[in-house]
RNA sequence: GGAGGGGUGCCUGAGCGGUUAAAAGGGGCGGACUGUAAAUCCGUUGGCUACGCCUACGUUGGUUCGAAUCCAACCCCCUCCA
C-alpha cells in the first residue's frame, strides 16, 4: 500500500474507502497542503438514509476528521428527475412537497457525522434545486449541452442497461447525468469544491462533471468512488427481514441497529470496523485477529461504535443492554419492542397466533400460526407450539410482562394495561 | 397505421379447459448444527379463530357443469413493417 501525504487519502486508503481515483497523486498533494471541499450528493427519494449511504457518509466524516469541509447536496432539483442508474423502471416522481419534508428529516442524520457551521472546515449543507429550478432550457442547451455527445451518453451504464433490456428511458431521466455533472461545477463555483465523491455506481457521473469543469469554468476538479460493500458471502450488504437497514430511529429502531451490526459474518468483522466505525486502527487490528467465539467480542464492539456513532451513546448503551439481557443473561429486557395489552382481553384469553400478529412478529394470522407450527413460536421462553394456545393472565411473568418469542432472534413484550 | 409476441404469487419463470392456491429456482421465515457467524441439511412461504371458506394468474365482460388456461373489448410492454 502506497503512503500517502494527506491525512485524507492516507486514512481512506487505510480504511478500505478507495475504490476508484481520477487522480490520486495529485489530490493527495492537494490535500496536504490545504484545506479541500468535497462533496456527496444524496438524493431525497425518501425520508431517511439507509446504510448503502453509510459509507459515503462516514467519507464525509473522515474528510472533516482530517481538517477538510465538507458539503453535503441535497438533491432537491435532481429528485425531480430521477436517476436511472441501476434501476431497470423509472422511479415514480415525487411531489416537491415530499421532497422538501424527505431532505428536511434527512439533514438530521447528518449531525450525527460531521458538524455544521460557518468555519474553513465546516460542514454546509446545499441543495441543488437553488440553482437547478432556475435554469433557463435554451441557456443551459447551449452552455452545457454542447459539451456532451449522445455518442457518449449512450456509453453510460446507467443508460446502457436500460437499452438492452429494452426497458424504457425517458428523455427526462436521460438528462440526470448532465444535471449531476453540473451539479460539481456549480459548487466548484460557489463554493470552491474540488472533489465530488460517491459510490462506485456514480463514476461516470463524477467523471462528466470533472469534463465539464474543465470546459466551461476551468477547474481542475477531482474524483473518487468508493468500493460496492457486498458481504463475505457476497449478498448486498443491508437487507433484513424487515427491509432495507434505515437510518433513521424511527423507520429502524436502534436496537435493531445495534443487532444488525451484532450479526455480521466473522469475515466481514474487521472490513466493517474500518468502515463503519472510528475506531483506532491498531485497536481495530487486535480486534480483527480474534478467533472462534471471541470474534464476538469483536462484533459487540463493532455495533456499540456504529450505533454510537449514528444514535448516540445512550442509544448504543440501551440497545447494548438490551442485547446482554436477552441472549446472555437469559433475563426479560424492558428495552425489547412493547406492546400494549388491555388486561381484560387477557382474562378472557386470546389465541397465541393473534397475540404473535398483535406484536408485530408476524404480519398476519396465517404466518404466526406456521410460525407456531414450525416450532419457532415461544413465551416466557418455554417453547409452544399449539398455535391456538390460549394466553391468559397466568403468562404474565414476575417482571409483569408476557415475553414472546419469534425463533431465536426476534422478541417482543406484550404489557397488560 | 399494419403484422406478430407478451402481461402469472416478493423476484425469475413453468402451466395453456378440470386432479392448480398454481411446477421449478431465488429470496424470506422457522427448525437442526453452532458462537446471536458462515456453510450444510430439513420444514415452510395468499388471507381468514381454519380439515372448511374467501380472494388470486393486466382490466372488463362472455362461452362452459367447470377457465390462469377458450372468445371479445380495453389498457400496458416488446419485435418487425410503414
Amino acid at each position: 500500500m502506497p503512503e500517502y501525504r494527506s491525512d485524507f487519502i492516507q486514512t481512506l486508503t487505510a480504511r478500505g474507502f478507495l475504490h476508484q481515483c481520477t487522480d490520486i497523486e495529485a489530490l493527495d498533494k492537494r490535500a496536504s497542503e490545504g484545506i479541500i471541499t468535497a462533496y456527496v450528493g444524496y438524493d431525497a427519494t425518501a425520508d431517511s438514509l439507509h446504510i448503502g449511504n453509510l459509507v459515503s457518509i462516514m467519507m464525509l466524516h473522515w474528510l472533516q476528521e482530517t481538517g477538510h469541509r465538507p458539503i453535503v447536496l441535497m438533491g432537491g432539483g435532481t429528485t425531480k428527475v430521477g436517476d436511472p442508474s441501476g434501476k431497470d423502471e423509472t422511479r415514480q416522481l415525487l411531489t416537491d412537497e415530499k421532497i422538501a419534508s424527505n431532505i428536511a428529516s434527512i439533514r438530521q442524520t447528518f449531525d450525527s457525522f460531521v458538524s455544521f457551521g460557518d468555519g474553513d472546515a465546516e460542514a454546509i449543507l446545499v441543495n441543488n434545486a437553488e440553482w437547478l429550478d432556475a435554469l433557463e432550457y435554451i441557456p443551459m442547451l447551449r452552455e452545457v449541452g454542447r459539451h456532451f455527445t449522445i455518442n457518449r451518453m449512450l456509453t453510460f451504464d446507467s443508460v446502457k442497461t436500460r437499452l438492452e433490456r429494452e426497458q424504457p428511458l425517458t428523455f427526462l431521466e436521460f438528462n440526470y447525468m448532465i444535471l449531476q455533472a453540473y451539479d460539481f461545477v456549480e459548487l466548484a463555483r460557489r463554493h470552491d469544491c474540488a472533489l465530488q465523491m460517491g459510490g462506485s455506481d456514480q463514476w461516470g457521473n463524477i467523471v462528466n462533471g470533472i469534463d465539464l469543469g474543465r470546459r466551461i469554468a476551468d477547474k481542475e476538479l477531482y474524483g473518487l468512488t468508493t468500493p460496492l460493500i457486498t458481504t463475505a458471502s457476497g449478498a448486498k450488504m443491508g437487507k433484513t427481514a424487515e427491509g432495507a437497514v434505515w437510518l433513521k430511529a424511527d423507520r429502524f429502531a436502534p436496537y435493531d441497529y445495534w443487532q444488525f451490526w451484532r450479526n455480521t459474518e466473522d469475515a466481514d468483522v474487521g472490513r466493517f470496523l474500518k468502515l463503519f466505525t472510528d475506531l483506532p486502527l491498531d485497536e481495530i487490528a487486535r480486534l480483527e485477529a480474534l478467533e472462534g467465539a471471541e470474534i464476538n467480542d469483536a462484533k459487540k464492539i463493532l455495533a456499540n461504535a456504529a450505533t454510537r456513532m449514528l444514535h448516540g451513546s445512550d442509544a448504543a448503551d440501551g440497545a447494548a443492554q438490551t442485547s446482554e439481557q436477552t441472549f446472555e443473561s437469559g433475563v426479560t429486557a424492558e428495552g425489547l419492542p412493547t406492546t400494549d395489552l388491555p388486561r381484560s382481553e387477557l382474562e378472557s384469553g386470546i389465541a397465541l397466533f393473534a397475540l404473535m400478529a398483535r406484536a408485530g412478529l408476524a404480519s398476519s394470522n396465517s404466518e404466526a400460526r406456521r410460525l407456531i407450527k414450525g416450532g419457532g413460536a415461544r413465551i416466557n421462553d418455554v417453547a409452544i407450539n399449539a398455535e391456538t394456545h390460549e394466553v391468559g393472565v397466568d403468562a404474565i411473568n414476575p417482571d409483569g410482562v408476557i415475553k414472546l418469542s419469534a425463533g431465536k432472534k426476534r422478541h417482543a413484550l406484550i404489557r397488560p394495561v
